[in-house]
DNA sequence: ACCTGAACACCGTTCAAGT
DNA sequence: ACCTGAACACCGTTCAAGT
C-alpha cells in the first residue's frame, strides 16, 4: 500500500510556484513566507527546511528567472540568421518580450545584482545571461560588424539600454505602434554605437 | 520664557535625516519606522503625524534625492561650455558621481519608478531629472550635433546607459584607470548613437 | 527526513488619551 | 498641533517535539 512520500509531496517546488504567482499578481513586498506556507497548507515553520531564510527563497526564484531568460534568449538566437544586426534585433525583442511577461520577476532578479551576499549559484546564473550578450558582440567583432574594444564595456550600453527600453515600455502609455517604433529606434541607436 | 515649540522640534526633518543615514550605512530593508522613532527619541506612533505610512517617508526621501540630483546636474551644466559632446561628458560624469555617493538612495529613487501609486509630487521630481537630459538633447539637435527624432526616445539609451555604467562601477573590481576608460568609452558610444 | 506547535523578538498602523 | 501608551494583526526565525 502506497502512502504519500511525506506530508506535502514537493513543498519546495510548491513554494516556488506560489511565490512566483503572488509576485506576478501582487508584486514583491507582498510576498510573505507565512502566507505561502498557509497557501501550501503547511505550518509556518515548514518552509525553513527548504529555504533557510526568506532571502534564500527569493534567490532561488531569481535564479530560476535568470536561467529561463538565458534559455529563451539562446533559443531565439539559434533560430536567427548570421548578420549581427539581425541577431541584435532578435536578442533585443526576445529580452523585451520576456521582460513584459515577467516584470516583477525581472525586478527581483536585478534587485539582487548589487548585494554582496548573493549566493554564488545566483551570480553564475546572472553571468550566463550576460554571456549570451557578450558572445553576440564577440561574434560581431569577428565578422567585422562591431568595432574593436573591451567586450565587457561594449556590453554595458546594450544591457543598460535593454533595461531602459523595457522600463519605458512597462511604464505604459504607448500604442503598439509607438512601442514598435521605439524599439526599432533603440536597436538602431545601439547598432550605430557598435559600428566600426 | 521660551519653551520648545513642541516635543521634538522638527521630527519630520529628523526622521528624514536618520532614514538617509541608515539607508546609506545599512541599506534599504533595514529601514524600520519604529527604529527611526527610537533613534529620534519619540514613541512608535509619533512618525505617523508626519508620514502617514512608511511608504510616504520613503517617497519623501526619494523625492529629496531626485531634487538634489536635478540641482547638481543643472549646476554642472551651467559651468560647462556649449558643445554637445562636452555637455554630455559633464552630465554623465556628474550623474555617475552622484550615483557613487548615493548608491542606496538612488536604488530607492528608481525602485519607485514603476509603481502606479507613486504620489504626483514624486513623479514630478523624477520628471524634472529627465528634463535636464531631454533639454540637453534638444539643444544638441538645435546645434545640429544630434540627429533628429523623438527626444523622449533618444533619451532612453542615454538614461539607460547612465544607469548601466553606474551599476558596473558600483559592482566594483575596477581600478580608477579602468573606470575612467569605461566611462570615456561609454560616453563615446552614446555620442556615436546620437550623431546625425 | 519532513513537518508541527509554540514561542521570541520584532514589525507597521490605529486610536483613545494626554499635553 | 503634536505626541504617548497600549493594542491589533501581522511578520521571519528558532527549536523542541512529533510522525
Amino acid at each position: 500500500m502506497k502512502t504519500r512520500p511525506y506530508h506535502h509531496g514537493d513543498l519546495r517546488a510548491a513554494l516556488l510556484g506560489l511565490a512566483e504567482d503572488t509576485l506576478r499578481d501582487r508584486g514583491p513586498g507582498e510576498l510573505s513566507l507565512r502566507e505561502l506556507a498557509r497557501e501550501a497548507g503547511v505550518s509556518p515553520a515548514a518552509p525553513s527546511r527548504h529555504f533557510r531564510t526568506k532571502q534564500a527563497l527569493l534567490d532561488a526564484l531569481a535564479m530560476a528567472g535568470f536561467d529561463r531568460l538565458t534559455t529563451v534568449m539562446a533559443g531565439a538566437l539559434e533560430r536567427a540568421d548570421d548578420s549581427f544586426g539581425q541577431r541584435l534585433d532578435v536578442l533585443t525583442r526576445t529580452y523585451v518580450g520576456f521582460a513584459m511577461n515577467n516584470a516583477a520577476l525581472l525586478e527581483l532578479m536585478f534587485s539582487r545584482k548589487h548585494e554582496p551576499d548573493a549566493p554564488p549559484e545566483l551570480i553564475e546564473s546572472m553571468h550566463r545571461v550576460m554571456t549570451v550578450a557578450t558572445d553576440l558582440i564577440e561574434d560581431g567583432q569577428r565578422r567585422g560588424e562591431v568595432r574593436e574594444g573591451s567586450v565587457m564595456l561594449l556590453a554595458v550600453p546594450l544591457a543598460a539600454t535593454l533595461q531602459g527600453i523595457t522600463d519605458l515600455a512597462l511604464s505604459g502609455g504607448f500604442t503598439d505602434d509607438q512601442a514598435e517604433q521605439g524599439l526599432a529606434e533603440t536597436i538602431a541607436f545601439i547598432l550605430r554605437g557598435y559600428a566600426p
